[in-house]
Parts: structure tokens; sequence; C-alpha cells
DNA sequence: TCTACGTTTAACATGTGTGTCAAATAACAG
DNA sequence: CTGTTATTTGACACACATGTTAAACGTAGA
């Protein structure tokens, strides 16, 4: 029942995950775009941006419209709501527990780098 | 020079698109718990867990401590602060720019299934 | 020291992601 | 219609993620 929001997130957080994307969600902060224009800063093809951006429009974050030859991407907002209400869940317990919690980790935790 | 930041956001968004890991975040926020109390609730194998704890520990979303015989994992806070805050950047300014945005998309987009 | 328990590692199968280049589609201009 | 520009799709290669089972490791206790 919850499965459906559940795959939801594992899609926005899964077009979140690559850097290419959200250096691509940076720029169309800026403005909208198109793929040409997109592709242009990367050191890579267009198709691979043009899946790039079929992931980020998967996932609700970007629309798309075509205006004459020009395919023109823009944000969208909806998704990233919803992930971030997902991790405020989090952060908010963790900062409430987070006094006993480091209390008790602490007497445990030597360091964290190991081969 | 931001390379950093960026890989470690992959990480931490990465570790947060897989549901079975979404779950034992869940459950860690519960209290701490041990590698065979976190498998029970999944079908899966014990060794898959372990992996995935290795991920979210890779992440670092939750630490982990031996005392005895039980390995216990528990939550930490760092990283979702960082996604947090790379989020409320494009929340921000899709709030703001939300209505300019949404007449502009409407008129584009009638349906966003597909076969 | 031997045995049992809890956990990880090794080796492997398999599916999915990301990139490539070449060809196909879509809209526009002569 | 033909050609040009913008973008996507197809076919492939390769790497990585996730699961499995079997064996190894580390600690506790007889």
């Amino acid at each position: 029942m919850v499965k459906q929001l559940d795959d939801c997130l594992s899609v926005t957080f899964g077009a979140l995950a690559d850097p290419t994307r959200r250096e691509i969600l940076a720029m169309l902060a800026e403005g909208e775009a198109t793929v040409t224009e997109l592709t242009a800063p990367f050191a890579i093809s267009m198709p691979a941006i043009s899946r790039h951006l079929k992931v980020l429009e998967g996932a609700g974050l970007i629309t798309r419209s075509r205006s004459g030859q020009h395919l023109t991407s823009s944000l969208r907002s909806a998704p990233l709501q919803e992930a971030t209400e997902w991790m405020e869940r989090y952060r908010q317990f963790w900062s409430a527990s987070f006094d006993r919690l480091d209390a008790h980790l602490r007497q445990f935790q030597p360091g964290r780098e190991g081969p």
C-alpha cells in the first residue's frame, strides 16, 4: 500500500544519484534549455544527455515541451517535495535523539577508516 | 573542486534509492539493531542485508559497532543534512517560480502516463 | 581446544545503467 | 519534394548493483 510511494522515492533518489543529472538540474534552475544547450558543457554525447533527460522526466523532476524544432526542458517541483519530506522525517528524528545517540556511539567507535 | 561534494551526494542519494535500504533506515529509526534482527522482516538473505548495511555505512548514514558477538547498526545524521540542503535549494527555486512555470507547462502536457 | 553462533567474503548469475555510433523521426526552409 | 537541423531510438558494449549459496572469519562458551 505504501509500495507506490516507496517506488516513487526510489525513482526520485535514483534520478538524483547521478552527477550529470544533478548538473542538468542546476542548469535548468537558471532557465529552460534545449537538449543541444544542455549537451554543450558536458564531455558526453547528445544521445546520452537525451537519456538523462528522459530519466529526469520519468522522475517528474522536469517537463519538456516542443516549441518548433526545439525541445525545451524545465524544472518541476512535486517529487522533490516528497523526497524532502521523507528525509525531514529522519533529520528530525536524528536531531532529536542525537545527544543520546552520540554518547552511545562514541564508546564503541575508535575510528571510521579501515583497510 | 566541487567534485568531492558532488560524489558525496551521489553516494547519499544512491544509498537512498533502494527501497530495502530505506526500510532498514526506518527500522533503525526505532532503535539500533543487529544484522540478524534487520534481516528477519525481509525475504532476502542475510548476506544481501549485510551488503546493504555496508552501502549505508559507506554513505555515512549509519555507524556500526561490535558488542560481543553482535554487530549493531545505528543511524547517523550528517549526510542527510547535506542532501536536504541540496534539495532545499531547488525546492525554494521551484516554489518561487512555480506559478509562472505551472501556467507554462499546462499548455503542453496533456497527460503523464505512457503505454 | 572444539563447537556453535553471528556476520562477512568469495564466486557466480543476472538485470539495469550509462555510454557509444549509426540510423530513424520531426519540424522547418528552399 | 529535398535537404538541414534538432532530437530520439536501436543495437551494442561494458560496468555496476543486487541477489544467491557456500565457505571463511571472529567471538563466546563447554
